[in-house]
This record gives structure tokens, sequence and C-alpha cells, in this order.
DNA sequence: GAATGATCATCA
DNA sequence: TGATGATCATTC
């Protein structure tokens, strides 16, 4: 935490100068530029392994784009769907739990259209979620993969579940993985993610703010 | 190809 | 403008 509240009031171009990364021409074609670029900031070690990004505290790094006013800009995605297999799923033993169990948020502050000279990096939120907000993760959690699980994937949209839902995850439309197909057999399907509605990160950083004020 | 990191492009 | 469905770069 100390170290993210270091980078806070930082402009990404600089970072990158200073950690000597090459900083994309063209924001469109650098997705996941920001990301990597605040593991590298903050010393994040499990890079491209379904782990936390801080393994040995535990915790999950998530830059967030937000608007100036401090609302995310985007959903944050979570894990993939897992491959069928193994029994009924249980909330206690997914990856979406595992995942949000404790998470660095680390807002990127910018307007429509700005490049990364101009997105700034916010105040720092680690975060866990209360029992409340488990609950209402758990219960859309448990409706998705009832869906996913008994040949409705397809069915899916992202307008399902009220904080998470389920969104395509690929490098196209036409990306497929094992499933689970309409007559519940296994099927070749287009692999899709969890993902937190933005509404749902807003109100983390809306109590988290108003509570350091 | 599958995983990581997400944001883009489109349309309501 | 905002949410959904589609997509991009990199690494292993």
């Amino acid at each position: 935490m100390q170290r993210a509240r270091c980078l806070a009031g930082r402009r990404l171009n600089e970072l990158a100068r200073e950690l000597k990364v090459p900083v994309p021409a063209r924001v469109n074609r650098a997705k996941g530029w920001t990301g990597t670029l605040l593991e590298t900031a903050l010393g994040a070690t499990a890079a491209s392994l379904p782990e936390p990004d801080f393994q040995a505290i535990g915790v999950e790094l998530k830059t967030v784009p937000v608007h100036p006013d401090g609302r995310p800009r985007e959903s944050t995605y979570v894990c993939t769907l897992p491959s069928p297999g193994g029994g009924p799923p249980l909330w206690q033993h997914s990856n979406v739990r595992r995942k949000l169990a404790r998470v660095l948020f680390v807002p990127v502050v910018y307007e429509t259209g700005a490049g990364f000279a101009d997105r700034i990096i916010g105040t720092p939120i680690i975060w866990s979620p209360s029992a409340e907000e488990e609950a209402a993760l758990r219960a859309d959690w448990e409706e998705l993969m009832d869906l996913a699980c008994t040949g409705k994937v397809e069915s899916i949209t992202a307008h399902h579940g009220t904080h998470l839902q389920i969104r395509p995850k690929a490098a196209n439309s036409k990306a497929r993985q094992r499933g689970v197909g309409e007559d519940g057999a296994p099927a070749q399907t287009l692999p899709r993610g969890f993902y937190l509605r933005a509404s749902f990160t807003a109100s983390i950083f809306q109590r988290c703010y108003a509570r350091a004020g």
C-alpha cells in the first residue's frame, strides 16, 4: 500500500520512462499495457499464472480506468468461466472467490480520448468483500454457474447477474474451448469470463473514499 | 492454444 | 453516454 500510494498522482508515461518500459504509440493496441506497467511498478510476481498477483500476501492487483469524477469507465475482468467436470460447482472452491478475497484496486484517471501522457494514477484501495458483498457475489455466481453447467451457457448474456456477469473472453468470436452444450453434453463453446460490473466497483470506491475522506 | 493483462467498437 | 459483445498484445 505504501508503494501504491507513492504512485498516486503520477502520469503513466513518466512512470514508464522511469521503469524503462516503452510507451505504445497507439493506446488502442495496448489494452493490457497499463496493468502490466503497474505490476512492474509494484513488483507483482505471478504474471500469466492463475494465482494472485502478489503470491506471498494473497493480493490480486486490478487497475481500473476511471472518469475524472471517480466512476469506473469499464467492468473489471475476474477470471475465466471454468471448464466442466468434477461434480457440482461450489462457491467455496471457485476462482471468483479466490481472486476477490483480497484486491488492490489502482484507479487510472483520464478523460475520453486521452493518451498515456494524460492518464494519472489515483489513490489505491485495498478491498475484501464484506459479508453482504460476498453473499451477493455468491448468489450471482451460483445462478450463472447453474446456467453454464446445465446446457444453457449459450443463453447467458451480460444482462444476467446483479454484480457479477459473464461475457466473452477470447481472441475473437470464433474461438472455441471445451464446454457444455445445449443438451448438457460436452461441446465446443466460446470462451467466457466473469466480470465485475462497473456499478459494483463504483460502490466499493465510493465507500472506501468516503471513509478515507 | 491458453493463459495473463484489459479496452475497443458498436448500438441502443 | 453507457453497457454489451468483440477484440488486442504478450507470454509460455
